[in-house]
DNA sequence: TGCCCCCTGCAG
DNA sequence: CTGCAGGGGGCA
């Protein structure tokens, strides 16, 4: 569920807690929510903490990392022993009681006695833990296209090129993590309206130009989504560290818009299913 | 390139 | 009760 907004948030709250802190104990409940061997973090200490698309990367010394990807339900949430943590959160199932019912994984900490919760109610995302120099191997990341945040030049023409090449619609090309990484559902659909494209639009019939404008787009609504410290729609279960939501959904282009007027033109905001997904986007406004 | 699937919970 | 949920791997 969470795209890079999200991961960058819980990213920036994780290296202020967890930078120099010792593992003291693991306790999984969930076997399938775990890969490799996680009785290995054990003594080891956090020395950073990374994002690589929508994986967060814990490294710990002794060339460990571990790589977690929270896919459309996971929650780290961090408690620092000296009692709960921020209160409970509106939409999400943290409601103050932790380990929750959905807590997979419980990672505990010095500091005495700080625990990293790490919940999923769907039990789609997963912890694995491998040897920080054999990372760039792994399939998770090798596959993964540029981050939209840090495009160079030369590679934003190689990857308009490569857009240009696709027939497939433009929506699925953005969320196609081998192309492009990072990207969403969300964040789609929002860049999507700002660049007045079609979600269902061929991506080999739009210019050179406009695709150009839709990668900026892709740029702005993802920074905003940063700060703005991720979105928690109304079916979301983001929330960040301190197991608070977002602010992202307050300003949402046409995202869960469905029916609802067109922030530019007033018309009324329609939903379509591409590649099986929610899509919205107004019928004036995205003209490409 | 498109479809099914991994799971659980909740709105309609 | 069915359909749907911000991800993405595996399969034909």
């Amino acid at each position: 569920m969470p795209e890079l907004p999200e991961i960058e948030t819980i990213k920036l709250q994780l290296g202020k807690v967890l930078v120099g802190q010792r593992i003291v104990n693991v306790i999984v409940n969930n076997n399938k929510s775990v890969r490799g061997d996680i009785g290995e973090i054990r003594g080891r200490r956090v020395i950073g903490i990374r994002r690589m698309a929508k994986v967060l990367l814990i490294d710990l010394d002794g060339d460990l990392t571990i790589a977690i990807h929270l896919k459309m339900t996971g929650q780290l949430i961090y408690d620092d022993g000296k009692g709960r943590v921020a209160g409970g959160h509106p939409t999400g199932d943290f409601a103050g009681e932790l380990p929750s019912k959905h807590t997979r994984v419980m990672i505990e900490l010095t500091s005495p006695p700080a625990t990293l919760y790490f919940n999923d109610q769907r039990k789609f995302g997963w912890m694995k833990i491998v040897e920080s120099s054999k990372l760039k191997v792994e399939s998770f990341i090798k596959d993964l296209g540029p981050e939209p945040l840090e495009l160079k030049k030369d590679e934003v023409i190689k990857l308009i090129k490569l857009i240009k090449k696709s027939k497939r619609a433009i929506k699925l090309v953005i969320m196609d993590q081998k192309i492009i990484s990072g990207v969403g559902n969300i964040y789609a659909n929002d860049a999507l309206w700002e660049a007045r494209i079609r979600p269902q639009t061929v991506a080999n019939q739009i210019s050179v130009e406009r695709l150009r404008i839709l990668l900026k787009k892709i740029h702005l609504v993802l920074r905003e989504g940063i700060k703005y410290g991720g979105a928690t729609a109304a079916d979301s279960k983001f929330v960040n560290l301190q197991g608070m939501g977002g602010h992202y959904q307050d300003h949402f282009r046409v995202y869960d818009r469905r029916g609802l007027p067109c922030l530019k033109c007033q018309t009324e905001i329609k939903k379509i299913t591409l590649g099986g997904r929610g899509t919205y986007y107004c019928s004036k406004c995205q003209i490409v």
